[in-house]
DNA sequence: ACCGTATGCCAACACCTGTTGACACGCCAT
DNA sequence: ATGGCGTGTCAACAGGTGTTGGCATACGGT
């Protein structure tokens, strides 16, 4: 799915790392990190553990390649300035309901530390980048973002990691309408003091 | 601190009791449920492994006695109906702030089922009371509570687990003002849709 | 003073973990 | 055809884990 690198010449053994990286990903998404055995992965992809340990180096490289993610962040400049809390919740949703990688960083990141850095630095880069677009004053990006970012993690945190029946038996539509105008007031609204 | 059961005459080793108790909910919080070894907890409480065996059965059941947790929710009857959403974060900030045990069960509830059964257990219930207490349709109180939480989650994984720059900075009056319109809203506002 | 029992420590078990090295097979260019 | 190298398997290591049983000791009621 994701598009190789050109310059090397295909591996013989890529179809056996791409089996390593999802069998890695499903485990570490449903087990966390230090649940997810090595052995465990090798067995759902059908090799030896010390493969994995021959592409990926350790557990640690293995997650690390395994828990690449992308926010996929649309333009927001190009986005009505009032649909920035409906668009932003939306594409979220949409974003990990079909990938489990931000699963598995998220429950990863309660315990690794290496885990919880790349988190930060997601949201923190990506997110602030795309507050930073539309001008609101400078001063007050880091902290609009930092609000979004705790709705949208304690949206995932309590719809795919605890499973509260409320916030997993609504349905996506329902919590746009619920949410989108926290976030609304998180980029946009006049700060309070 | 907390009030011993008056029934049964008081333990000569109630002192060793507690000092496991301390170690391991400082272990959870910090380390998480896998990474927290008995051995650490009872390095920390300076006694023998083999005593938290004695004393709490397994390791799971330490971790069911260190993770008793009350939300201590006020009694929301007898707030004015526009200050809930600022008493609210206002109290889950305070309540956590001086107490390490729900850290330690957030952390927990990633990667352990027993723990994220527990915090859902909190938040269904004890939230979902406290939502009930004032009138709004019954039908909504169950999401209610269930976006209340989300919002709450969020804040203390972002801040406390995750350790997000901007809702670390932020101080904890600043963060009321921002996030106690949202809990208003989701608390006392007309449904979408 | 005495004896039962609670408290504590020590050593060990059985298991699982990440990780490593040696060895066999088969593809591919020469 | 024949090397070399990428791919894969097997067995093992060293360390850490939760957990258990046995043994010393000191308390507390009688």
């Amino acid at each position: 799915m994701t598009s190789p690198a050109p310059s090397t010449h295909p591996r013989r053994s890529d179809v056996t790392r791409a089996a390593i990286l999802r069998a890695a990903r499903e485990r570490f998404a449903t087990d966390g990190y230090e649940r997810a055995t090595i052995r465990a992965i090798a067995a759902d992809a059908q090799i030896d553990p010390s493969m994995v340990m021959r592409y990926y180096g350790s557990k640690e490289g293995l997650f690390a390649a395994a828990a690449e993610f992308d926010l996929r962040l649309p333009d927001l400049s190009s986005v009505p300035p009032d649909d920035l809390g409906k668009v932003l919740v939306r594409h979220f949703l949409a974003r990990w309901e079909g990938d489990e990688t931000l699963v598995a960083l998220l429950r990863a990141a309660s315990t690794n530390p290496g885990a919880a850095e790349r988190m930060r630095g997601i949201f923190t880069d990506q997110l602030t980048a795309a507050v930073a677009t539309f001008g609101t004053d400078p001063a007050t990006t880091a902290r609009r973002a930092g609000l979004v970012a705790s709705q949208i993690l304690g949206l995932a945190f309590t719809r795919y990691i605890v499973r509260l029946p409320p916030m997993v038996d609504t349905t996506p539509e329902d919590l746009v309408s619920w949410i989108a105008p926290t976030l609304q007031r998180y980029l946009t609204g006049t700060p309070p003091d």
